[in-house]
DNA sequence: TCAGGTTACGCCTGGCGTAATCATG
DNA sequence: CATGATTACGCCAGGCGTAACCTGA
């Protein structure tokens, strides 16, 4: 049984059973990718794709759990590279995180920059996402490191640390009739319509259930991920915004009025997460370091089990 | 980067950093096991080994997490042999059991009969230890199942499953003056030589919490690991024996006599543990039924996360 | 007919074993 | 000197790529 064997595996199991795809995403040739995959078959006395004739079509129930067990394998080999890099070449590499629009565009920049030129050498990639996304991706190791709101601590396969907390708050169009009255109510605010993030509401997340257990409606006429496109059609009087308090800054956002709402919803916290059994380069938990500052890196290596 | 060389590395410091015992162990030259770690070492970049001269005298400090992971890969590959073979050649294969002597003697037979009957072709061994043998046997994966007390259940590389419930009993020598008091006390108890299991009064153990609790000093004057030698030696007259309940049958212990303890102590809970990522092969998870008839084989899958 | 998979075959890397050499206690 | 690691070297398995061939949609 080889190790290429098992890379082979699972790169055809991530580009949906294509051979051709995985061969050239492992950068060989098909037939070479198609023999060993039967060599390992014929080893284990066992088939782990299901075939129509040739083609692939579907993971055998034995496969299921050989591919389980090769993606982890796949993954140890990758932290013992990791290893050899973090001590030879030290400060070069990669590192990618996933996170959501708010994140990446109000919390993460100061952090990105200070590390950027601490780690010239490093490449950085941000990758956008829902939370739900953005928690798939750290668990398959596509990313590093996911921060995002609440979700992402529940997963069975990733160590988290508390980030952050934060609130929301409301932009509404300059002379709208909430900024006179004297107490945001849920009831007032649902009186209006109502644009928000397109997650705020699936879920059972926090929000609606609020909105849910204080009997009210909200009028939800329009969702997006991103707290600037929420801002632009509030511009465009479609609505009101219901947003993270970070993407509000009264300057840059004039004309654009913000309430606070942080006494009508609880603080949220922003989770950062790794994976379970990743091995995580210097650079990495000097990055967290950088956007959580209340964390020295002893804490946060204790914190996500990097014994 | 090889699986071989992950495997050359992973049994160099099983033999304490042999590399000539590793070869053998491996069945292959030892130039060849030399060679290879070499050239991992090479290709990491870094050293896994402390040389003196061409001796290997340690583990680097980077080598230790390389000698971890390389751990998990081994690891990772039997299980994926297991899967293989779990659904080629069925029913053979082999099953280590790490246990006490007290389960091995008392409470193993009959699950073993039955299983040995149903599986002629698996070769089954036991191997006997004291708890924290156990428990490392398990962990090491030297053993697929770990049958023991307590400690067993408290480590972290260990998912486990409560087995059953024992108590104490006190064997004494014929016409000893604690058969005819009415009432056994752990004072009255504490009045006599008393001789028991080895372990029972190290790391705190319930025994000894429960005497250190009442403010009583046992007068311990002999340990061993076996019941059997326990009662040996009480029919010498050198004492009273603390034995677990099942170690003791009126017919074939006679002349002894027993006093039932668990008034004097809580119930003592058997485990039964497997190796946190271990994969269990069917048999496996038949044996476990055996022991334990009260679970179902989906209810032990369930306990010990064999997902 | 074409996308996608398997078979056939020769090249050549690289792992293994043997034998010789070197270092440490 | 004996134990144990490394170096040298030739053999050969087996992985890879090219080319040809097969097969459902």
């Amino acid at each position: 049984m080889k190790f290429h064997q098992l890379r082979y595996v699972h790169e055809v199991v991530r580009q949906q059973l294509n051979i051709s795809a995985a061969s050239e995403a492992l950068h060989t040739s098909q037939p070479g990718v198609s023999k060993q995959i039967q060599l390992l078959e014929e080893e284990l006395g066992l088939q782990i794709f299901q075939r129509n004739g040739k083609r692939l079509i579907g993971v055998t129930e034995p496969g299921r759990k050989i591919v389980a067990l090769a993606a982890k394998v796949v993954l140890e080999m990758q932290n013992i590279k990791r290893v050899g890099d973090e001590y030879s070449r030290e400060d070069t590499g990669e590192l990618t995180i996933a996170t959501t629009h708010t994140q990446a565009r109000y919390r993460l920049p100061a952090a990105v920059k200070q590390f950027m030129a601490q780690y010239p050498n490093v490449k950085l990639t941000i990758h956008q996402g829902n939370p739900a996304q953005v928690t798939e991706q750290v668990a398959s190791g596509e990313a590093d490191i996911g921060i995002a709101t609440e979700s992402i601590s529940k997963d069975e396969r990733i160590n988290c640390l508390p980030c952050y907390e934060w609130n929301r708050c409301l932009v509404v169009p300059p002379e709208h009739p909430l900024l006179k009255s004297n107490e945001l109510t849920l009831q007032a605010l649902a009186r209006y319509p109502l644009i928000t993030y397109d997650f705020a509401f699936t879920g059972g997340t926090l929000v609606s259930k609020i909105f849910h257990d204080a009997g009210v409606q909200p009028n939800v006429v329009f969702t997006a991920i991103d707290a600037d496109v929420i801002k632009t059609y509030v511009n465009l009087g479609l609505g009101i915004g219901l947003i993270a308090n970070m993407a509000y800054d009264a300057v840059r956002d004039a004309p654009l009025h913000s309430l606070d709402c942080s006494h009508l919803f609880p603080n949220s916290t922003t989770y950062l997460g790794v994976r379970r059994d990743a091995f995580l380069r210097d650079y990495m938990l000097n990055f967290i370091t950088m956007l959580s500052p209340q964390y020295d890196k002893r804490t946060v290596q204790h914190a996500l089990h990097q014994v």
